[in-house]
DNA sequence: GACTCCGATCTTTTT
DNA sequence: GATCGGAGTC
């Protein structure tokens, strides 16, 4: 009992109050990862549970594992047995086991963000849609909104709202793209992210026996960082406690800053509501920070109108005030920073380690990069792209993945022609139309390939399925890391690679040597039961960046986006880049709830500071590639002025204090700027045809096959084809300018001529 | 089918 | 400024 006296009181109730739904609030800075690690090492130590009763969940690895480590250093071996991870890595678990109920093999694949946006790229094209209009990142967003809050396709196409909030967007076809997108992925035996939250809801929802089991299994469920819970998510969690009633949940709805990406406050609502023996333990001393900066960290956050009433407070010291730098141009802050730094360490003796420079968007790391590489201060850089999004790795990915699951659309585009085997783009979208249409899998499409495409294509794609097919062979033979070296050698990716002598060649090449360590790695995990490629793909599927930990030296500054720095904490913070329209962000300022989003972000920023803090910002900085004008952000009088103060030692002139800075609402010099730069641009030659101004859309429901047709875009042109595909009925039109387009009839806007 | 050039786009992020 | 996809050319 030991670990439990170093708890403050609401800290121990937080721990001990196993039985029962709990909703712990916990401020910045209040110990609340503390308290879980406590709570299930109580319950497993003083309450004698089965680990394996025990389900906790995060939301990045990162977290999990962290978690995972320090529930070792008290209980020792029996953590192995929790199930901890991710949402996603918990259920995608899941799923795998009780795939067949939904249709899907176990060996099912999972879709990053880029197989989702170019599935959609495809679909948009297929329908002979405007790709300016539908966007693939806006699609997928809307598609991804709709999946967070429970709304399937056949809801969404049949329910009246969404169609009119799409037609006023001017994007009617949305429902349809949806439906689509949500067929491509079965067929392709794919699920994306979301898939992985909403289908696991699917399966408890139609299947009460498989919702029985994980129920009674999971007699304790926590969540962390429950702000940042979607529907989707809470829905799941809510129905696993259903019985057992045995839930805790932990937030701050201060450091919400996910509702981008479709996190819910309300959820924290709905908890009241759906478990109304809930008990409420708030966690309000701060032990992180000086009373300075908790104090204009609350001066800051009172500033929105929805919260829940919390106080955060510290019993620590005063500490010093935050000082406002104020620089000349993006180039003079890194600058400021960096000897900001450089004096620090030498007056107070703090180590590099002891620095965050913290900003809104990953490319403000450039200019601060370069100063610290110039005063020779050690730096690392998080975010970014990472190890598993590089091209050569999913690449080699790709390969692994269609072996594994040859319906794999999306990896069958990246992989077919790579290296060039004399497979054109036009082949590929005949064989994957051809798969639809006949509504056979893929990989009988490519079996008898001479069927549906002619000539040199044909040979070589029968060449590429015999490879796949020894491949496939190697696979089941073989474990995970002599398999993948074998398709990465046979493949030619490796040769392709060792070929190109350039540095980024050179670079890729050693990238893909990592890869096959990071896999030989993974079989020699004495834990790993399963040494196979599908084992290992399962794992890496749901990795993304922080992973590499083989740095020797670790004393460094720390520069990361705000967003990434959640859960930290450094000594000395500097939050740079406070500008109007960078932060709080310009895209973010069409609504008031947006607006409160970036706040609490600032609110996120400030809190990771212990002891000194320091705002930044510029007059003007460099952005897409142009010098903009800037204007302090209205964060900066937000702050309390008892609680800053300007350095003087840096910039050239001072600013002001306590005076408005009269920030525009919406629209600001940049977006003058940015709109003028465009009108700027030079000519843009008019590729498309312009509808005649008599232009209005016919009704297509009877049209023939020779009849001359006008479509906005295209022009004119005459039907040559008539055919059904489902519901779908397609006219082929071979246009005047435009050659043969297939257009669905559905939704193309045509007019007949004659 | 492969190569090259042009121009549109660009938040935050985890999975 | 850098990247990526599409269109145009051989």
């Amino acid at each position: 009992m030991d670990y439990l006296s170093s708890l403050n009181e609401p800290q121990y109730e937080g721990v001990v109050n196993t039985e029962g739904p709990a909703m712990i609030i916990a401020g910045a800075g209040s110990g609340k990862t503390r308290v879980l690690t406590y709570r299930i090492a109580y319950l497993i130590k003083e309450k004698g549970i089965d680990p394996f009763n025990i389900l906790s969940l995060t939301f990045t690895n990162k977290a999990a594992r962290e978690m995972r480590e320090r529930i070792e250093s008290v209980v020792g071996n029996d953590a192995r047995n929790l199930w901890m991870g991710t949402f996603h890595s918990v259920f995608a678990r899941m799923l795998r086991a009780e795939a067949d109920r939904l249709g899907y093999p176990s060996n099912f694949t999972i879709y990053d963000t880029e197989d989702s946006k170019s599935l959609i790229r495809a679909i948009v094209k297929d329908f002979g849609l405007d790709d300016k209009v539908y966007k693939p990142n806006v699609v997928l967003n809307r598609i991804s909104g709709a999946k967070n809050r429970l709304v399937s396709w056949q809801e969404y196409t049949t329910n009246p709202l969404y169609k009119a909030d799409d037609d006023t967007a001017m994007k009617p076809e949305m429902g349809r793209l949806y439906k689509t997108y949500c067929q491509r992925c079965f067929k392709a035996n794919a699920m994306d992210f979301d898939d992985l939250l909403f289908n696991t809801n699917v399966l408890f929802r139609d299947h009460v026996d498989v919702l029985n089991k994980y129920q009674h299994r999971f007699k304790y469920v926590m969540v962390d960082e429950f702000q940042d819970t979607n529907v989707s998510q809470y829905t799941i969690t809510k129905k696993l406690a259903s019985v057992s009633q045995n839930i805790a949940v932990v937030g701050d709805d201060a450091q919400s800053i996910y509702a981008f990406r479709g996190a819910n406050i309300e959820n924290i609502l709905n908890f009241e509501k759906d478990f109304p023996d809930l008990k409420i333990i708030k966690l309000e001393q701060n032990y992180r920070s000086s009373q300075n900066i908790v104090n204009a960290a609350n001066s800051v956050i009172d500033m929105n109108k929805s919260q829940l009433k919390k106080t955060v407070w510290t019993a620590n010291d005063e500490g010093s005030k935050i000082e406002l730098i104020k620089s000349v141009s993006d180039n003079e802050e890194g600058r400021f920073v960096s000897s900001a730094i450089f004096e620090q360490k030498a007056q107070k003796g703090y180590a590099s380690s002891d620095f965050a420079v913290l900003y809104r968007t990953n490319s403000q790391s450039r200019a601060i990069e370069e100063a610290l590489r110039k005063s020779g201060i050690h730096y690392k850089i998080y975010g970014g792209l990472s190890f598993y999004q590089r091209k050569e790795i999913k690449d080699l990915l790709a390969y692994l993945r269609f072996v594994i699951n040859t319906n794999d659309e999306q990896s069958f585009r990246r992989i077919v022609n790579l290296p060039k085997r004399g497979v054109g783009v036009a082949s590929v979208e005949k064989m994957i139309v051809a798969a639809f249409e006949h509504d056979i899998p893929l990989w009988e499409v490519l079996t008898n390939v001479e069927h549906f495409v002619s000539g040199r294509a044909a040979n070589a794609v029968k060449d590429f399925v015999t490879l796949i097919k020894s491949f496939k062979i190697s696979v089941e033979t073989k474990d995970a890391h002599e398999a993948a070296s074998h398709i990465a050698k046979n493949s030619g990716l490796i040769k392709e690679l060792y070929d190109d002598k350039t540095i980024e060649g050179l670079n890729r090449y050693e990238n893909v040597q990592e890869l096959l360590n990071a896999i030989k790695e993974y079989v020699d995990t004495p834990e790993v039961e399963e040494k196979g490629i599908g084992a290992f793909l399962q794992e890496v599927a749901l990795l993304t960046n922080q992973d590499n930990e083989n740095d020797q030296n670790t004393d460094f500054v720390t520069l990361m986006t705000i967003h990434s720095a959640k859960g930290l904490e450094f000594k000395n913070v500097f939050i740079v880049g406070l500008e109007e329209d960078l932060f709080p962000s310009q895209m973010m300022l069409s609504s008031r709830a947006d607006l409160e989003e970036e706040r609490r972000l600032f609110y996120v920023a400030i809190t990771r500071a212990k002891e000194n803090l320091y705002f930044s910002y510029a007059l003007s900085r460099y952005r897409y590639g142009r010098l903009l004008n800037c204007e302090p952000s209205r964060f900066i009088e937000e702050v309390d002025p008892s609680y800053l103060k300007v350095n003087t030692r840096y910039g050239s002139r001072e600013p002001k204090l306590g005076q408005s800075f009269e920030t525009p609402a919406v629209s600001s010099r940049y977006a003058r700027n940015l709109v003028q730069s465009r009108k700027a641009q030079t000519k843009k030659p008019l590729q498309y045809h312009k509808p005649s101004p008599d232009f209005k859309p016919s009704d297509t429901s009877e049209l023939q096959e020779g009849a001359k047709v006008e479509h906005p875009k295209f022009g004119f042109g005459k039907v040559a084809k008539m055919d059904t595909d489902g519901a779908n009925r397609k006219a082929k039109v071979i246009f005047e300018d435009f050659g043969e387009k297939t257009l669905l009839l559905t939704f193309a806007k045509l007019r007949i001529v004659e």
